[in-house]
RNA sequence: GAUCCCGUAGCUCAGUGGUAGAGCAUCUGACUUUUAAUCCGAGGGCCGUAGGUUCAAGUCCUACCGGGAUCACCA
């Protein structure tokens, strides 16, 4: 800390610590044996028996500090609530002596016995006290009160979005209900890895570092290796590793991990995000659509306790079965034209038709796309399979085992917006060999985003891979999903910043 | 990447060309069951940065930095 850059509340602080010292107070002890946590007391207190309470140790950040001369009420806060804390001087002299160097943001260790106050407040009477850590840089407190009808009020919330996101340990502190988007994000997460592990699926860890990139169409991060003088690409999608452990004779394994996109950033895009994809041996995507409902009825008993989840203003329910829907028969129905065997002029003109903007340059894989997005996605609000693709938008995905033109392949749409890929693999190595090049040919043709030739990969599926079925989840929109969240950055602890 | 909006005390915000403000927080003092504690008093500012217009700029103009929203690309 920079004795010029400290403000006048800093420099208070930093003088409080130097006199604590001097008063042979360690700010900075090493332990505390605490006995019990703020929700435990409040919840299991009785006024009949008191006594059951009647030696607790709790420890926590100060929140709120009112001294009434010779006695003090405190309100610490733990990682499950707050509690009130009373102290008298009579009782506590030495602690109450230097109560004037601690301040709101300090951690404190209280032993006491549980009471009502008059108020009515449950409450620690402290018979003992000790400073845990002392805080040297001021929190943004607000202030609450409950109105008549228990809601809490919040004056002057820290809500400054770009602190919150650079300083989110003090986002933590000062707005503890965010803690629960979190804690639900990682309840989500182990219960897929649970319902994974349960099915005997195995978790693997594949390289992030890679020499080729490939499994999705975007632009990749590129870093460099000092030692081997070669760049390396943060990878973009888990899937082409992932198949190589099937062609290596895993028949189910799974990765949950970060991937990186160079692309813009907005509500619904950090450049780092996390996703989990899963390959299973010899099944298909019909079968990997009963297994998603029956991971997202999982999800949602585990992470929220019921299968009816509110969002915004809409109630989505993830009782099964979820909608299945061809995609050319979802464009019927909502524009009221078939577009399938359509070539690229008929479908511009379909377009224009529905008044559908599209780039000059767009393929028909591309205007399809739009049409999509602006005339479907949107009424998709109840999880809906959207089945059977185009074969051109699917270079991974293998050819319908009866519909010409297009391959096996679902996404899961819920309220608006895609939430899980999923394939039949394309194992046919002469066929996938072909894909690519065509990929090659769109990506020679300026589309930065096409897919990379991973000669390897082929050879992988060249040695032999056996039906299987792969899926993908973006966790990070799962959880958006699941906890009424509007933006990315909102579920992750520390979104991307630019450098301050 | 484009457009619009925002940036003033630790936090939340007012200030619409003429002496930089409020509430909370902080500091003095009073108060032994308070709870947005209360009451007395006080301190605290490169008004995002750099230029420009003007007798005079927090305020008007330009550029830059940072953030937000919308759009484009994408998951």
């Amino acid at each position: 800390m920079n004795e010029h850059q400290r403000t006048d509340q800093e420099q208070r602080r930093f003088e409080e610590l130097h006199e604590l010292y001097s008063r042979g107070i360690n700010p900075y002890p090493h332990e505390f044996n605490r006995t019990h946590n703020s929700l435990y007391i409040v919840s299991h207190f009785s006024d009949e028996h008191p006594e059951l309470l009647c030696d607790v140790a709790v420890a926590g950040r100060i929140m709120a500090m009112r001294k009434m001369g010779k006695a003090t009420f405190l309100h610490i806060q733990d990682q499950y609530g707050r509690i009130q804390i009373y102290l008298k001087q009579d009782e506590l002299p030495e602690f109450y002596s230097y109560l004037n160097l601690l301040d709101i943001g300090d951690i404190i260790g209280i032993q006491g016995f549980v009471f009502r106050t008059r108020m009515g407040e449950i409450s620690v009477h402290a018979m003992n006290a000790v400073l845990l850590a002392k805080s040297l840089r001021p929190i943004p407190i607000a202030k609450e009160e409950k109105d008549e009808d228990g809601n809490k009020i919040i004056y002057d919330a820290f809500s400054d979005k770009e602190l919150r996101y650079r300083k989110r340990y003090v986002d933590l502190i000062v707005n503890p209900e965010i803690r629960h988007v979190f804690e639900k994000r990682s309840k989500i997460i182990s219960a897929m890895r649970r319902y994974f592990d349960d099915m005997g699926y195995m978790e693997v860890e594949t390289p992030i570092l890679q020499p080729l990139y490939g499994g999705a169409s975007a632009r990749p991060f590129i870093t460099h290796h000092n030692a081997l003088d070669f760049d390396l690409y943060l990878r973009i999608a888990i899937e082409l590793y992932l198949k190589r452990l099937i062609v290596g004779g895993f028949e189910g394994v799974y990765e949950i991990s970060k991937n990186f996109r160079n692309e813009g950033m907005d509500k619904t895009h950090n450049p780092e995000f996390t996703m989990m994809e899963i390959y299973i041996a010899y099944k298909d995507y019909y079968w990997m659509m009963d297994m998603v409902e029956d991971l997202f009825g999982h999800i949602c008993e585990y992470a929220l306790g019921k299968k009816e989840v509110h969002h915004g203003n809409k109630v989505l329910n993830f009782n099964k079965p979820f909608r299945r829907a061809k995609m050319f028969d979802l464009f019927f129905e909502y524009t009221g034209k078939h577009l399938k065997g359509l070539n690229k002029a008929e479908l511009l003109q379909s377009a224009r038709d529905l008044q559908v903007e599209i780039p000059s340059d767009a393929s028909a894989m591309k205007i399809l796309d739009e049409i999509f997005s602006q005339k479907v996605e949107h009424h998709l609000i109840q999880p809906t399979f959207v089945i059977d693709y185009p074969l051109e938008m699917s270079p991974l995905a293998k050819k319908h085992r009866t519909e010409d033109g297009l391959v096996e392949r679902f996404e899961l749409f819920v309220n608006g917006n895609e939430i899980a890929n999923c394939f039949t693999e394309l194992n046919d190595p002469i066929d996938q060999r072909k894909r690519l090049e065509d990929q090659a040919l769109v990506r020679a043709d300026g589309d930065e985003e096409a897919m990379i030739l991973d000669e390897d990969f082929i050879q992988s599926i060249e040695v032999g891979m056996p039906p299987t079925a792969g899926l993908g989840i973006g966790i990070d929109r799962l959880v958006m999903l699941l906890t009424n969240q509007e933006s990315i950055r909102d579920v992750l602890f520390f979104p991307t910043m630019r450098p301050e």
